[in-house]
DNA sequence: ATGGTAGCAGAGCTA
């Protein structure tokens, strides 16, 4: 059972690539991020087409994110409860028999100390309000998405060029270690405990090429689902590939048994 | 080098 989480930035213009990526690979669930889509371009048709359901919640130019599956989908939920009147549209969640599948998409943070970090904080500060009830409720619990935080220094290609920077500073990762503290484990640090692996490059200054990258995309699991996670590995060929998004697909390989 | 590129939208903002 795969589960994978991509921020595509613009799913009009990655829909060629996302559809030739879920007919090779077949992954389970995708979560998407950044789709900036209004809800009545969403392509659901073209994903059905493909086999895919989809829950998603979409805005005029920004943000938008998506939970798509091959399996249908209950209880969706396209807000992040306290902030259902945020016109920002970054959280979506769904379950897929006993497994509860929260897909986000974290503000970045622009600079640190401006109003988008002050925002992000808050942001962040609510969603792990509502993580400490969401786990408790759903023991079988990943949270995904584009958090826009890179953990540790071994996340970042260089830690002194990048000390204190939005992305990587204190507060910023201070809020990820509690949401881990509330039992959502980093699965890809977990399965490889020492690896450095990124998975968005700057499509400035040909950060690619030079792989100067960050790790800021994740998948948390509580210890059931940890306890099922055989690997978790960056799809990278996507990052390589004519005219890709910023960031690579991230990919949990799960044991099927453990999670029904 | 306070730049660089990409997407949306059609100039400037966001990342």
């Amino acid at each position: 059972m795969l589960i994978a989480t991509w921020n595509v930035n613009s799913l009009r213009v990655r829909l060629p690539q996302l559809l030739d990526w879920l007919g090779q690979a077949r992954p389970d669930i995708v979560g998407l991020q950044e789709t900036k889509l209004v809800d009545g371009d969403f392509p659901e048709a073209e994903l059905a087409a493909a086999g895919y359901h989809a829950v998603y919640v979409g805005q005029p130019t920004y943000n938008g994110v998506a939970l798509l599956s091959r399996q249908a989908a209950s209880d969706p939920l396209t807000a992040l409860p306290g902030r259902e009147h945020d016109p920002q549209q970054r959280f979506v969640a769904a379950s897929y028999g006993a497994l509860r599948v929260i897909n986000v998409y974290v503000p970045n943070g622009s600079a640190v100390g401006s109003d988008k970090y002050v925002y992000k904080l808050a942001w962040l500060a609510d969603l792990s309000r509502y993580l400490l009830a969401a786990s408790a409720q759903s023991p079988k619990l990943l949270v995904m998405g584009d958090f826009n935080i890179a953990p540790t220094d071994l996340d970042v290609h260089d830690p002194a060029a990048w000390e204190g920077q939005v992305l990587v500073s204190p507060a910023e990762r201070a809020a990820f270690v509690e949401l881990v503290s509330l039992g959502l484990h980093d699965t890809f640090r977990h399965l490889n405990p020492q690896t450095q692996a990124f998975t968005w490059w700057d499509y400035r200054a040909a950060a690619f090429r030079r792989n100067q990258g960050l790790r800021i995309d994740h998948i948390l699991a509580t210890q059931p689902v940890l306890a099922a996670s055989r690997a978790c590995r960056v799809e990278i060929d996507l990052r390589r590939s004519e005219r890709p998004s910023d960031h690579a697909p991230l990919v949990l390989e799960l044991d099927p048994a453990a999670i029904v």
